[in-house]
Formats: C-alpha cells, structure tokens, sequence
DNA sequence: CCTACCGATCGGTAGG
DNA sequence: CCTACCGATCGGTAGG
C-alpha cells in the first residue's frame, strides 16, 4: 500500500464513522442497519467491510476517541492551581467545549455506549466512572473549603451535573444561533453553583 | 369471555408489558427480542401474541402511560396558588415521585420513546414539549416576579432541569437506601434553585 | 468497491 | 399457550 492509498484509506473510513455516527445518533445502534449506512454513503452494503471490520469497531473508535478527549480535557483543569468553585467551572466549560467539538459523536457516546459487548464495555464503564469520580472529588473539595454548602449530597450533585451536561447534544443546536458552546458552559456552571434564585440584596 | 378469565388476561397482559419494560430497559426496545421476553415468562415466542397485539404496542403502553402520570402530577400543582419557586419545587418533588412509582417504566419513557411509529410518536413528541412548556412557563413566572435572577436562559434552565431529572431512574437505586424519592427531589430542587455555593454570612 | 451469497434471527400468523 | 412455519432482514464472507 502506498502513502497516498493509506491516506485516502483512512480518510475514507473517517467518512464511514462519521456517517455512522449520525445514523447511530438518529435510529439508535441496534436498529440502525449496515445497509442503512451503506446506502447513505452510496455504496454496497458489502463494501463497508473494506474499511471496517465490524459495526461494532464503529462504536467501539467513537465510544473511545470521545471518552480520551474528556479525560485530556478533565488533566488539564486539575492541574490548574485555582479554587475548587472555579475549578468546578473550568471542567464544566472544557467538557462542554469538548462535546461541541463533535455533538453527533457525544450523542453516540452517551446512548449507545451500552451496546459495546465485553470486555470493551467494561473499560468503557471504568474510564467513565473513573471521570465522574474526579470532578465527584472537586465538588467534595468545595465543600470541605466551605466553598460549597455543607448539606449538600456529593452523588447526587454529581449526577446532576452529568445528566445536565450529557443530555445537551440531544437538544442544544449551535446553528439555532442563540448560544456559543463556551457561554453555554459558563452559564451552565453559573446555574448549578448559583442557582436559579435571585441573590438577597 | 367471563369475568374471571378477562381479570386474568388483564393481570398476565400487565406480566408480560412489566417484564417487557425490564428488558428493553436493559437491552434497549430494538435489540430486545420477542423471544427474549418469553423466554424470562418461561413461555413459546409465539404465544405473547395471545396477549398483546404486537411488541410496539407494548412500548406505546409503556410510554403513553408514563406520560398521563407526569401531566396529572402537573396539572395538580399548577392549580395551587403559591410562588413560582415553590411551584417549581413541587413540580420538580411530583415528577420525581411519579419516576419513584415505576423506575423501570420510567426509564423505558425516557431512552426508547424515540422508537415508537408514526403516529404515535409524533403524539408523544406533543405531550413532552407540551409538558416542559408549562415547567418553562413557571420559570418565566418565577423571572418576571423577581423570584428567580432576570439574566437566566430560561430554556436552558428548563433542559437542565429536565436532564437531571430524566437521568434520575438511571443511576437511582432506592434499594441502596440511602436517600427517599421525596428527598430526592426537595435536595434536588433546593439545588437548582439556589445552587451549591455557600449562602454568603 | 461489486456480485453473489450464507446462516442466524427477527416479528408475527395459522391453526389448534 | 403450543407446534409449525413464513417472509424479511440482519451482520458478515468469498472471490474478484
């Protein structure tokens, strides 16, 4: 193979992931057909495999490439000498950030991450409890500097945050215009740190 | 029919749709099949046919009457004449109790909705986003009467809202014991509306 | 990237 | 609730 095929190659089988993605996204993986996404392509449904190995390698390089820039995203913040409210904010904005980057591929991440078969949904599962576990320890932090009420249930504040930010590619469409990913993020940490209710005068 | 045999039908018709809402919550509506669910009814495949017209009717059920629950829960709450934030407080505690009643069911509503047929789905479509307009209005109220701060996005205030909600039946365990629905949902809208920051002394 | 094809499995029906 | 079965569709392979 040359250097020009192995290019054309891999930009080719990008092409398929990324079509994947949004055929995963619109029909859900187990109802979304090899056929389907040959079709949108304009190819054979045979002809998928000359790129791919499986429909399962699809979701497996989307799951993972998506988990890797939430990780890198989350090290960066942590290392930043800040905080924890602000800390807190940062990962919320570079999560965000993230997400937009590639909504499509962030809706695959979060619903159909489920069909990966073992042992890769395992690792899955681990790389993601493991990142909901550090930003879990930045919001204990908060409390325990009295940054952060005292009452507050950690699990409960954490999920909250998680389903907030991983349920905004079903329904965030940056061409509406309204909102850039960015102040969306700021506003998004305003609201779960601050609240909704006016401050007292 | 008799009496007696249509009560029975009606309770082992109720059997099948429960166990049903257990495995497309586990495998998800597409990738569960007929054969799996009567399989765990310890039956023949072709003899959940005797109770239910066919496997999208059984998700329609599913989805229509979860939908039915949260709109009388709302409907009960806007007719109290109280402030907005506790308006919004109680509809956030009713929904969560609704959820509470049938996590199962709950979480089927939320993740495999998007699988039902025209035009069923785009019937369901309507009742949702009628369902979050009227929390989005009580939001508006809460803004207009100075309860709430004028700079929020009230839309994203409400999907966040209801992200956090929606997540709940996901990684809630009422098993672990740790924390009752009710609880739950004075915590959680305690913490949307006035956030995790320390009350300033 | 295509033609030709495979075994497995799907939701569902007929008839009892 | 069962046996027997159907047409459609699935992910994927062989060979070019």
């Amino acid at each position: 193979m040359t250097m020009t095929e192995a290019i054309a190659n891999l930009s080719r089988k990008e092409q398929v992931i990324r079509k994947a993605a949004e055929l995963f996204k619109e029909k859900g993986y187990a109802a979304a057909s090899m056929r389907d996404l040959a079709q949108l392509l304009g190819i054979e449904a045979a002809s998928l495999y000359s790129h791919i190995k499986s429909k399962e390698e699809i979701l497996r390089s989307l799951c993972f490439d998506m988990a890797t820039e939430f990780r890198k995203s989350l090290e960066e913040v942590e290392k930043q000498n800040v905080s924890a409210s602000e800390k807190l904010r940062r990962g919320i904005i570079g999560h965000i950030q993230v997400m937009a980057k590639d909504l499509t591929a962030s809706a695959v991440f979060m619903n159909e991450h489920r069909h990966l078969s073992q042992p890769y949904l395992r690792d899955f599962l681990l790389l993601r409890i493991n990142y909901i576990n550090r930003f879990k320890k930045i919001i204990e932090e908060g409390v325990q500097k009295d940054e952060f009420k005292r009452t507050i249930d950690t699990k409960l504040a954490v999920m909250t945050l998680f389903s907030s930010l991983n349920w905004m590619p079903m329904w965030y469409d940056p061409s509406g215009g309204i909102i850039e990913p960015i102040e969306l993020g700021v506003q998004l940490s305003d609201m779960l740190v601050n609240g909704l209710k006016q401050n007292p005068k």
